[in-house]
Parts: C-alpha cells; structure tokens; sequence
RNA sequence: GAGGUUGUAGCUCAGUUGGUUAGAGCGUCUGAUUGUGGUUCAGAAGGUCGUGGGUUCGAGACCCAUCAUCCUCCCCA
C-alpha cells in the first residue's frame, strides 16, 4: 500500500516543529505572566459531553469513535437498532460513545464542573493541545490543528477582558505579527434582537451581520429577509451595523440607539469599561495594538455572552487567528451553575501560516545540532565520543558521523543540517591532543588544545 | 454537505491535432579528488504517467468511474 495520513493532517519536519515550538512557547510565556496555569485533557470526551454545545453545524464536524465489540454476536440485534438510529442522524452511545474534541473550551467547562470543589476561584488556566474537526480542509482549515486557549473561570471582573487583550496584544507583537483586535459585545448584540424580531432571533441576525465584510450590505439583508424580518427591522439592522466612526463615536450612537433597551446599555457600558482600561495602560509595554469595537463581529460558537474578541492578521489573506469571549454560564451545561468565565483562544496553525507568509520567524530559531564530529576510523571514532561526551555533559548539541566516510560526505551532512561548526580529531590529533575546529559559513579553521573546545565552539 | 482545480522521476514541472524506446532542472549515487564541503566536469540510477474500466490499429493525452489533492461556499482557528 502507498503510505499516506488522513485528509486534513499533517507530518511537521523538524524545521516546522521549531517554528511551531516558537509559537507555543512565546503564547505559554505570556500566558504564565499573567498567573494563568497549565491545563491538558484527553484528546476523546464522551461524545455526549460535546454534542450540542457548538450548534446543529458543529455537531456534525465532531469526529465521532467507533465502538468496539460492535460485531459482538450477542448484542447483534441492540446495535443493529443503534445504527438505524444513527443513520437518522441521531448520535448514539451504543455505536460511537466517544469523539475527539472539537475545541478547548468545552472540555475546560466539564474539567472546572468536575473539579468545583477542588479549585481555586478565579481559575484561570491555559492549555495547549490539537483539536480536530470533520471539515473540508483549504486554505488555513486543518482537521487536526492546535489551540492555545487561556480562561478564567469564576469571576465576572471585566478585569479579565482587560488582561486577555493585553494578552493578545503582548503575544502578537512579540511573534511581530501586526493584528487588529475587533472587540464586540454579545448584551449589544441581544439589544439588537430584542428590537428587531424578539431575542431569539439573535443567532441568525449575528451569523448574518457576521458576514458583512465577506458578503456585503446588499446579501446580508437579503439573509436577513430570508430568516422572516420584516423590512423595517432590516433597516434597523442596517443602521446598527452602517454605525461608523472612532470607537467613542460608535458607542455614542449606541447609546441613542438602546436608550430605553437596559440590556444594550449594560453591554456598552463593559465596552467602555474595557477601553477605558486596557486604552490607558496599554502604552507600558508599548505594544501599539489598538481594540477596534466591531459591530459586525458576532462570532458562531453560542455560549458567549458577554464581550467577544476576535484576532485578524493585517496584510495577510486569512480568516481570524484568535477569538473568544464570555461566558455567564458555561459549566451550567454540565449542572453546576452560576460559574461565570471568559477566555481567549490563540490558532497556531493560522498564526504560523501568517508568519511564513509574512517570513516574520527569526534565524535564530532554526538551530539544532551545534557541531559535527567527522568520523576518520574506529578507534578515533571511541576517543571522539568521550570527548563529544564531554561536550554534551555540558549542554552542547553534538554528532559523530556514524562511519568512515569521504570528508566530502561528512561536509555536506553537515551542510543539510544546518550543523554550524566540524570538528575534526584524526589520528594526528589524538597524538597532540588537539582539535581542528572549522566554521562553515566563514571556511575558517583553527586547531586547539581539546580542552578549549568549549570556547571554540563560541561558549 | 455543495461546486471547481490538479494528479507524469525523491522535488518542481515540460510532453504539439492521439503515433516508435516518456523528457528537463534540482536532488541522489559514482568518479576526477585515499584528511577538507559549497564551484566545475564526466557518468549512473530512478517512472505500472494516481487507480480501474472504455474508445482506438495505437492512449501520458480522448470518455466514464474511482481515489487523492488544493481551492471556493457553508462554518470556523
């Protein structure tokens, strides 16, 4: 059989896997800065813990597991009625009882519902790990790709959402990624449901707007006519979202919008909270980042509540590398109620395709084996490992080329390597108990005493 | 789930209206060079043309199916 992975998965070399690494540890970095801790989960859930919680079109991106002893002659007749409930697309315990995670978030609510008693309030807590969805894979769309999400359960300080945007901005500018932060508020956006068309209709009036800068003015309204507004509540919606202007001008017009709407008041008066706050301390660390209220985000998931963020990368084609938002009452889902949180969520996949299109990523990150012994015999082979040895005891990558080999061969491995420094310790240099040194992106060489490797090798 | 793109050597790709033994560059290996790479020169290996059918005297090329791929929509990171 040809050897392949599955659709949507990749293999990372090690060249990716540094970049990759250098990503992660500058979002773990800053994540540990501001007291946030680490946090992992299993790859599977109970595939009742996920269904529901991401609407009707992410349950049907969950990537469900197969039962096993499903071919158990004994229980032929359950699972043959099973299966006809799953082919009415019903999920059923007795066929796939567990499924991969589909995000961070879920799996952090069922940990914080599971562990009340034992936790800290607030808990913030960050955690790292692939999530993986049955999509069609495309341009920055993987089935397997990696989250970084940080959350604080259990406090309703609006503090958090200050914190959080630092954190983007803090993260972002150090990775020399160029971002804006479009910030929104779902209270806003519940205002503007109860004007046009009652509460619930706010999913489809936000999945709509949402789509605005895609779509335009134009098909937005024609969706909205399409779910049953009438032309007067369009013209509403249009107005809201036709709101322009700084971010202070924005949330006056609001204010004359949903005077009398206590709901829309609330969620602008957090706005102004947020902005007003991160606005003046964000010049310390002199990440210039701006928030940029957005009417039009809306985001999908459906819990959020309170403030939403989204992360778009500048100059670069690609939908958001980050999101998240609050949530009143996430570990309700899961019967423990009255924990209120919010959290953020970092896609490392985009965020590294954006940074490779951008060649944001440093040299220096692509360093991996410092020197390169060459190999000239057997016996010089055994007193060139005890002197590599040596060397590593002191934290210094090395190699000895694994046989007698032509220098020629030797270079040129050491060349593909990206190996900086060759050493070379012959049968001459054994007697003298010297090394040859020679640095490969200058040609220079230069014989020392062995125990002045160390410097040689610039340490 | 809907629509489209592409599939030829390890990689990137040529391959004319269907016509003899399918090519190039890069890479790999060998030698010029038995302890000094990157340059140069000479040579070699490497392909069931994604897979399976069909049309034809003849298919890498045309038709059908299938798989994979990338992209767009839906939705999202």
């Amino acid at each position: 059989m040809k050897p392949s992975i599955p659709q949507g998965t990749r293999d990372f070399s090690a060249a990716v896997l540094r970049k990759r690494n250098f990503i992660l540890q500058t979002i773990r970095s800053v994540f540990e800065t501001y007291g946030f801790e680490p946090l992992e989960t299993p790859a599977m859930e109970n595939t009742e813990t996920l269904m529901g919680k991401y609407g009707e079109e992410g349950d049907k991106l969950i990537f469900k597991i197969l039962n096993n002893g499903l071919n158990n002659p004994d229980k032929k007749e359950a699972v043959i009625q099973d299966f006809n409930a799953v082919l009415e697309g019903k999920t059923n315990k007795g066929i796939t009882e567990r499924a991969l995670r589909y995000d961070l978030t879920i799996p952090f609510a069922r940990y914080v519902a599971m562990n009340q008693g034992q936790l800290t309030f607030p808990f913030k807590r960050y955690q790292m790990q692939p999530v993986w969805r049955a999509d069609r894979p495309q341009r920055g769309r993987y089935r397997e790709f990696w989250q970084c999400d940080a959350d604080v359960a259990g406090s309703a300080a609006l503090l958090h959402e200050v914190e959080l945007s630092l954190i983007y901005t803090n993260v972002f500018n150090k990775l020399k990624v160029p971002v804006e932060i479009h910030i929104n508020n779902r209270k806003i956006l519940g205002a503007l449901a109860a004007v046009c068309g009652g509460e619930d209709m706010m999913m489809d009036i936000t999945i709509a707007i949402d789509k605005l800068d895609k779509i335009g003015m134009e098909k937005v309204k024609d969706e909205l006519i399409g779910k049953g507004l009438s032309m007067e509540q369009v013209d509403t919606v249009e107005s809201f979202i036709s709101i322009a202007g700084s971010n202070d001008e924005k949330l006056k017009a609001l204010e004359d919008m949903f005077s009398s709407i206590p709901q829309g008041l609330e969620g602008i008066n957090e706005m102004k909270t947020i902005l007003g706050s991160f606005n003046a301390i964000k010049g310390i660390t002199s990440a210039g980042t701006q928030l940029h209220v957005d009417l039009s985000l809306a985001r999908g998931l459906n819990y959020y509540t309170g403030t939403i963020f989204e992360v778009k990368a500048l100059g670069v084609q690609m939908g958001s590398i980050g999101g998240g938002g609050r949530y009143d009452d996430l570990t309700g889902l899961f019967g423990v109620k009255g924990i209120a949180g919010v959290g953020i969520s970092f896609g490392v996949d985009r965020i590294y395709d954006v940074m490779e299109e951008l060649t944001a990523f440093p040299e220096s990150i692509q360093k991996g084996t410092t020197a390169l012994f060459f190999n000239t015999g057997m016996e010089e082979q055994q007193h060139v490992l005890g002197v590599a040895e040596n060397l590593r005891s002191k934290g210094i990558s090395c190699e000895i080329y694994h046989e007698q080999a032509k220098f020629d061969k030797q270079f040129k491995y050491a060349e593909r390597k990206n190996i900086p420094f060759v050493v070379i310790i012959g049968s001459k240099e054994i007697e003298a108990g010297t090394a040859l040194v020679k640095e490969l992106a200058s040609g220079t060489q230069t014989e020392m005493k062995v125990d002045d490797l160390l410097q040689g090798l610039g340490y």
